[in-house]
DNA sequence: AACATGATTCGCT
DNA sequence: GCGAATCATGTTG
């Protein structure tokens, strides 16, 4: 992305955490997100349809997936693999029950921090895929519900500050609806995490 | 109560 | 590029 292009993005405006899902994570796409002593900003996202979508975890009501069913703009997170952490964070209208996944982010404050949760990684991996960046905010299942849009939030959504070119493709490591290109991220950017077709997925 | 499955990551080839 | 690790969550019996 040219310099240009980031100082051209800032923009004060408040994410609306309602509307279609696509458009609800495309406009996450460069704005920063701050947790516990760590601010990025976000560079790559995936949308899931909640129960208008096999892919999303809301598409069968669960213990689980009951936050995305409540009001938007909180946050969901889950255990992946038993042992990451990953968070989305809900959109309206509440019956749809759809939410963004935050796959990826350039850590810009609380370098630092990010680094000892991290280990000794390049930079440009603190936050890239969706445990990692959990992991270098600090984010866990005590996050669960919180809302992002509230000003003293431990986990808070903030302004644009970035508008780069957007690319789009098929989401990461789902094998349901494997084709459907709701994935979002910051082209060309070093920060964003590979694609990887999930094994199950019909060819 | 037992079984199957990952919205992943890291290390090795 | 490929495969194993590893366990919470959901599903089936």
């Amino acid at each position: 992305m040219s310099e240009a292009g980031r100082a051209r993005g800032r923009d004060a405006s408040r994410w609306r955490p309602d509307g279609d899902v696509v458009e609800r994570a495309r406009d996450l796409l460069g704005r920063e997100l701050r947790a516990h002593g760590v601010t990025v900003v976000l560079t790559e996202v995936e949308a899931y349809g909640g129960v208008e979508d096999p892919a999303s975890h809301a598409y069968t009501r669960t213990p689980r997936s009951e936050i995305m069913y409540g009001p938007p703009a909180r946050l969901y997170v889950y255990r992946s693999y038993g042992i990451h952490h990953c968070a989305n964070i809900v959109t309206g209208p509440t019956e749809i029950a759809a939410a963004v996944l935050l796959r990826s982010g350039r850590v810009v404050d609380g370098l630092a921090l990010a680094r000892e949760r991290r280990g000794d990684v390049p930079d440009v991996r603190l936050a890239r895929g969706p445990g990692n960046l959990a992991q270098a905010l600090g984010i866990t299942l005590a996050d669960l519900g919180t809302a992002v849009l509230a000003p003293d939030a431990p986990v808070r959504l903030g302004e644009r500050v970035e508008s780069p070119e957007i690319a789009v493709g098929p989401r990461v490591g789902v094998s349901r609806a494997a084709d459907v290109p709701w994935r979002l991220w910051a082209a060309g950017d070093p920060t964003v995490s590979a694609y990887r077709r999930s094994p199950r997925a019909p060819a």
